[in-house]
DNA sequence: AGCTATTCATAAGG
DNA sequence: TCCTTATGAATAGCT
């Protein structure tokens, strides 16, 4: 039974302020809920327990309370993060769309499409760019041809040279009358020379 | 003086109303306001009248409890506008950079750089392009170069038959024992004839 | 959680 | 809007 009236301070005692907290929260809940309904009133009420606990009331839906106070009173506030998020965004999709138009006109110049409102001196910078690319691809390829030749020829001189150390073998085997094992030895080497051929041809037709 | 419980229904006196609504909303503060400080809680309360007019209070600051609510409440919403809205300019951003990359390495191949990965068929097709342009190009070029040719050509004729009519007229004129009226029709004729001569050599000097 | 004494809130009326 | 008043509602402290 409540003695004198309640101090309007912090409830010291954890046990009496949970239990309070407990009975007020419900009894603000009510009250909050027959405001919107006597009144006809649009309320949002949002409680936070000590302990983390979220409590909540909202007539018309707590997004929508929170929309309506934003607008009605945040709006002054053009500098909250959001507002300069969505402007980051906005300004960054801006800048990335102008750098494919950029990249897409040149892209086609070089193409030789959408070239009929250039210049001459336009065109002609365009063509010498052109000619440089096209110099640059052939050295390229060149350089690849001859890279490609220069293995040919290494592996060509390889082969000969095991070529003439097989002949000898042979020769060599032939004349000590050959045995099984000198036999086996004679295989491998053969199957080894046939497969550098096969990758050599592979590489000749691709640096047509 | 109350007569009986209050029925839970919307006041349909609009004085009554009004009246309900000042006294309940200042209750529904202060209740808000003790709970903050007996039970050490986190309070937002926002109050719309229908009128439009907003009331609020917050122990801790109305965005700071907002921004509270939305972090545990709203979280968990995966599908709620804002976190959509953020996902779709991700998304979106990362596709225009993968266009961008796309194009930016398009353009380096046709100008003959970062080639050094590329095979032989990739550059031949690339050289291959890269004619097409400045065959392209050379067309245009040379399109222009006739065009004006052909405006030359037209201006010349012009020209030749206004040199016929004026040396005609001149003629006449000195048979005639010229006046001042005709004098001054044969210096007007003299400077349009000057002026289309500079025009036609502007266009010979930009075709080259 | 339920009870109860007590204070509080507030509808109606002025 | 404020005051008054009667009365229902809320709730602190206890069990």
């Amino acid at each position: 039974m409540r003695r004198g009236k309640v101090e309007l301070k912090r409830i010291e005692n954890p046990t009496n302020r949970q239990v309070s907290f407990s009975k007020r929260r419900n009894g603000l809940l009510k009250k909050a809920f027959e405001l919107s309904i006597l009144c006809d009133a649009e309320v949002a009420l949002l409680i936070f327990s000590s302990s983390g606990k979220v409590y909540q009331f909202a007539s018309h839906g707590m997004d929508k309370s929170i929309a309506k106070y934003k607008r009605e009173v945040g709006l002054p506030d053009s500098n909250n993060p959001q507002f300069r998020t969505m402007e980051f965004w906005r300004s960054e999709i801006e800048e990335l769309k102008r750098s494919i138009n950029t990249l897409d006109a040149r892209l086609k110049h070089l193409s030789g499409e959408d070239i009929l409102a250039l210049g001459m001196r336009d065109l002609k910078q365009l063509e010498r760019q052109l000619k440089i690319g096209v110099e640059r691809i052939r050295s390229r390829k060149s350089r690849i041809v001859s890279d490609q030749a220069t293995l040919l020829k290494r592996r060509h001189k390889q082969l000969k040279e095991e070529n003439t150390q097989l002949q000898k073998r042979v020769k060599l085997d032939e004349a000590q009358e050959s045995n099984i094992s000198s036999r086996i030895v004679g295989e491998n080497a053969c199957s080894m020379f046939q497969q550098r051929v096969l990758q050599d041809e592979d590489l000749v037709n691709e640096a047509e």
